[in-house]
Parts: C-alpha cells; sequence; structure tokens
DNA sequence: CACTAGATTTTCT
DNA sequence: GAAAATCTAGTGG
C-alpha cells in the first residue's frame, strides 16, 4: 500500500456531485480485526438532498433510516437493503443541507485474501464490483453507520486518503437502480476499469 | 449467455 | 401491499 494523503479541507462540505467525481481515484480502507482490506474507488452516484433529487433517501424528510444524510460531511451512512445488503457512503453536502455518495465499486489492492474470504470468492473482478459487493468485502455493515472517516495516518477503522495523483479517464452516466431521476447524469466511475459493476465504457 | 426467484428492511401509498 | 441506491444460484437456450 502507497503513502496515503488526507483529503483537503472542505472536501466532503460541497454538492455531493462534486465530491462523487473527485472519490473516484481515492483509496478506501477497512482497518478491522481481521486486518485491512480496501482499494481504489473506481465508481460512485451522488445523492442530493430533500426536495431536490427524488431518488434520494433524504428526498421527502428526515427519517430514522437517513437521518445520518443529514449530519456533517465526512461520516460513512450504511443502509441495509433488498433484505440482504449493505450499502456504503460518504455523507457530504453543503452545509445545512444533506448528500451523499454512493461508493459502488472498488479495484481490490490491499486484503485481498480476506476480501476473497468474506466474499468466498476467488476472482478481483468480482470482490467489490457492486455496493453490497464491497461491504461484504470490506466487512461493512450497520455498526459503521455513522462512523467518521479517518485520515490515512490514523491506522484504523474507515480511512479515505490519495496516492499520488494516478489520472484516469472519468464517464458518467445515469444511476443505477433508478427510475426517480433518471435523466440526471450523477454515477461516476474509471472508464474501462474492469472492477466497475456494469458499462465500462 | 438471458432470465428468474428469493433473500426480507424501510418507507411510502 | 409494493418498490427499492442488490446479489446469488438456479434454469433454459
Amino acid at each position: 500500500m502507497p503513502k496515503l494523503c488526507s483529503l483537503p479541507a472542505g472536501f466532503y462540505d460541497r454538492d455531493p456531485a462534486d465530491v462523487a467525481r473527485d472519490l473516484l481515484g481515492t483509496w478506501l480502507v477497512h482497518h478491522s480485526p481481521e486486518g485491512p482490506a480496501g482499494g481504489i474507488i473506481v465508481e460512485t452516484e451522488a445523492y442530493r438532498g430533500q426536495h431536490v433529487d427524488p431518488a434520494s433517501h433524504a428526498y421527502r424528510r428526515k427519517t430514522p433510516r437517513n437521518r445520518t444524510m443529514f449530519e456533517q460531511g465526512g461520516r460513512a451512512y450504511v443502509y441495509f437493503i433488498y433484505g440482504n445488503h449493505f450499502c456504503l457512503n460518504v455523507v457530504a453536502h453543503p452545509a445545512g443541507e444533506a448528500g451523499a455518495v454512493l461508493l459502488r465499486a472498488l479495484e481490490p489492492r490491499v486484503g485481498l485474501e480476506l476480501m476473497a474470504r468474506r466474499r468466498r470468492l476467488e476472482k478481483p473482478a468480482q470482490l467489490s464490483s457492486g455496493p453490497g459487493k464491497l461491504c461484504q468485502a470490506l466487512g461493512i455493515g450497520r455498526e459503521h453507520n455513522g462512523a467518521p472517516f479517518l485520515p490515512p495516518e490514523s491506522g484504523r477503522g474507515l480511512i479515505l486518503g490519495r496516492a499520488a495523483a494516478v489520472g484516469c479517464g472519468i464517464s458518467c452516466g445515469p444511476r443505477i437502480g433508478v427510475r426517480a431521476g433518471a435523466d440526471e447524469l450523477l454515477r461516476f466511475w474509471a472508464a474501462g476499469n474492469p472492477h466497475v459493476s456494469r458499462g465500462r465504457a
């Protein structure tokens, strides 16, 4: 694993679409008791706040499930969906609003063996190429909802950081599994990357 | 390959 | 009661 730097101050206090795009290429690592596991973010989706984004959990009002989306940026919003999957988001929005970025896929880089064991799969391309897979591979669940993303040097918990600039083409398109708000191009991914969940172009 | 059912929470109608 | 920010295992071409 390369040496990682913290994200700039104010990174999370912006439009989720900007944060979603800027999170591509960023490293996500979860240090659990079993060891570290993580990689490079290659696919994200932005969800905006109340009244403005009909596909967002925060569209209607604050509820027990979505309340983390209304809290300060830079923490994890984790929710359970379809009866058996978790999804990990980074809370991000301008001050006083709500919003989050769904982390849809990672290119695995650290703890491949641990990720494979959790997923009961070998192939790296299937370890974390989807939001539910990503959570399973990193051992993320309900208990992480509301937890802060820590700077790389802390060496524990959930970490977001950057290595030297990688530089990759960024593609965008409509969000997946979304009916309302399907016309907005709020999904971002690393062009051509095999770890993306769908539509690699 | 394509398609389908089933896992079963949270919210809205 | 239905749909949703999903994935897997199964069937059939």
